[in-house]
Parts: C-alpha cells; sequence; structure tokens
DNA sequence: GTAGAATGGGAGTATATACACCCAATCCCG
DNA sequence: CGGGATTGGGTGTATATACTCCCATTCTAC
C-alpha cells in the first residue's frame, strides 16, 4: 500500500526523504547530548553511566556478558571499559576459567554512580515531562521490535 | 538483599532501568548495522549516503547548511565531508563569500548514490514489511517531538 | 575607513563504535 | 592423552561524533 500520510507538495520544494537509520541517529544523537550536559558535572557520559550501572546491576561480570547486556560489540566494550579503567572506577581481575576477565565497580566507580544517579533522573524525569509517558513507553516498545528485527534481518532470515 | 529505593521492579529481578537515551542509542546501532550491510557493496555506509543524498539535493552547499541539514555539528560535518572528498565523491570549492567552502558532487559521487539508492529502498521495504508502516509513522513523529524537546531542554528551557 | 564583533570553517583531542585478525585457555573426541 | 574446534578477549584500523580553540573573512559602528 503506497497510501501515504500528508506527503507535503510532491513537486517544489525537495523533501529530506524519512529513512529510519538515519532518524533513529538523530535522535540518538540529540538525546545523547541532552544526558551527556546533565551527567558532565558528575564526570561520566551517558554511556559510561549506563556501563557502570550494568556492571553494579550484574556484579562481578566477564566482558562478553556486559556486552550482552549493554547489546553492545564485544570489542567497543572492551574499549569502553578501559577508559573507566583509566579513571579508576572500574577494576578487572582474571575469574576461575583463566580466559574470562570479570569487571567490577571500585569505590570510586560506586561513588560516580551516586553523584550521576540524580541527575539522570531528573532527564528521565524531565523528558517524560516534555514527551509524554506514552510516547516514552512507545519508545520501550519500539526497541523491543527493533532489536528482534534487527536480529532477524541480520542473520539473513528474508 | 534489596538496597535500594522499594518498587521499580515488580519481580524482585534486577531489571535494566528503561533510559530514554540508551534505548535510542541501542536502537540506532542495531539499524545502523542493517544499513551498513547493505549498502557495503555500494561501498558507502549509510551516514556517507545520507551526506550524498543531502548534497544531491541541496545543489552545492555551503558547511555549515549541510550541517544544519542533517543536525549534526559542524565539526562532525567537516570530518565526514573529508572522507567523501577522499574517496572523490565530493568536491569542494570556495563560494562567493571566501570564508565559505561550496560542496557539490562529482560524477562519481552521484554513480555512488545510483548503485546504493535501490539497496537503500530494499532496506526501507524490508523494515516497513518487519515493523509496520505504522510503527515507522510513529518513529517520524517521534523524531519531531524530540528534536523539539531536545532544542528547548539544551537551549536551557527549565 | 577602520576596529571590534560576528560569521564560516578547520584542527586538535577525546569518546563511541565496529570489523578483521590474533592469542590463549578450554573443551571434545578419538 | 592429544590435537583440532570452540570460546573469551584483546589489537589494529577505520568511521562517526562533538568540544574547545583558532584563523580568515565579512559586517557594523563610529
Amino acid at each position: 500500500m503506497k497510501k501515504e500520510s500528508a506527503k507535503p507538495s510532491p513537486h517544489g520544494e525537495k523533501r529530506r526523504s524519512a529513512c529510519v537509520c538515519i532518524n533513529l541517529r538523530s535522535m540518538s544523537r540529540a538525546v545523547s547530548q541532552i544526558y551527556d550536559d546533565a551527567l558532565a558535572p558528575a564526570g561520566l557520559k551517558v554511556t559510561q553511566f549506563s556501563l557502570l550501572r550494568a556492571i553494579e546491576r550484574l556484579g562481578p561480570t566477564p566482558v562478553g556478558a556486559l556486552a550482552d547486556d549493554q547489546e553492545l560489540d564485544r570489542t567497543t566494550l572492551t574499549r569502553n571499559l578501559a577508559l573507566l579503567e583509566r579513571d579508576g572506577l572500574v577494576e578487572q581481575s582474571p575469574g576461575a576459567d583463566k580466559r574470562t576477565s570479570l569487571a567490577r565497580l571500585t569505590r570510586a566507580g560506586s561513588a560516580a554512580i551516586a553523584r550521576a544517579l540524580p541527575r539522570w533522573e531528573n532527564v528521565q524525569k524531565e523528558l517524560r515531562r516534555t514527551l509524554g509517558a506514552e510516547t516514552l513507553a512507545q519508545l520501550s516498545d519500539l526497541r523491543a521490535k527493533v532489536s528482534g528485527a534487527a536480529k532477524a534481518i541480520v542473520t539473513g532470515v528474508h
């Protein structure tokens, strides 16, 4: 079905095409800046905050499990973890299986979370107020759908 | 041991918190990989494809206008443009105002778009099929809302 | 007309992200 | 037990992204 929502003037003015990916990337950038600005006084980026919270939630965790949790490439997680380690927020030590490397929070890491958490909550609240709870719920739904769809498409189910 | 404020988790099991930003970043990554995979045979990433199409749509354009169009930081756009220039897909030349630098497509740039376009359209179609047209419409709405909200929040309306 | 403001653009630096490849430990079979 | 397959991780390289400075041109008062 080609019935679209009110395509404004197909002639005359050229329009940005609605690329799903570009829409998502644009939103991601805009919202990330809001969070990063809010967390800056706590010395964290939103990505770092999220990773610290995952480690807090999961306890001492091998790198691969963290990567799965964050839906990040394992090697990306390695780099992100290295920055937190450099700043003394996280420690790594070998696990029982000597291939694994377990990440855990340091005291400074817990402190950083404590500093950042209220700021993060403020942004969440602000966005809820600005966008509305339903929109945010839609967003969560969407993530689930998109995760599923992405997996299906990438693993070659067409 | 439940250590924190009471109720957000109804199951007692530790849950990933629904961070708006992390949701968006995760979706953005997943979907970008779908597009990048699809466009790889055409030698483009989705970001590059999008930028080329913007230049095609806008004609010879100063860097700042391109950045506004893509809702990207100007300096980010400079770097992205440099890669396309390196690959011979885009040329820059000074404008009437000698401060400006106008970007335009080369023949190779147009050819790259032509190679990539059907692949891009396939992904759009595939996502429309997988996620449904309404979901995609929601996504476009959301981008508008988020853009507005982000601008309001960043420019200090709190 | 000229000095300072404003504007357009780039460079240095830093983080986030992923792919291809490599290494070490463990596992699984014969 | 021994050797290939598997698994867990890291490195090299590349792109995307943005912030802080910095430079050149243009504009605006005066």
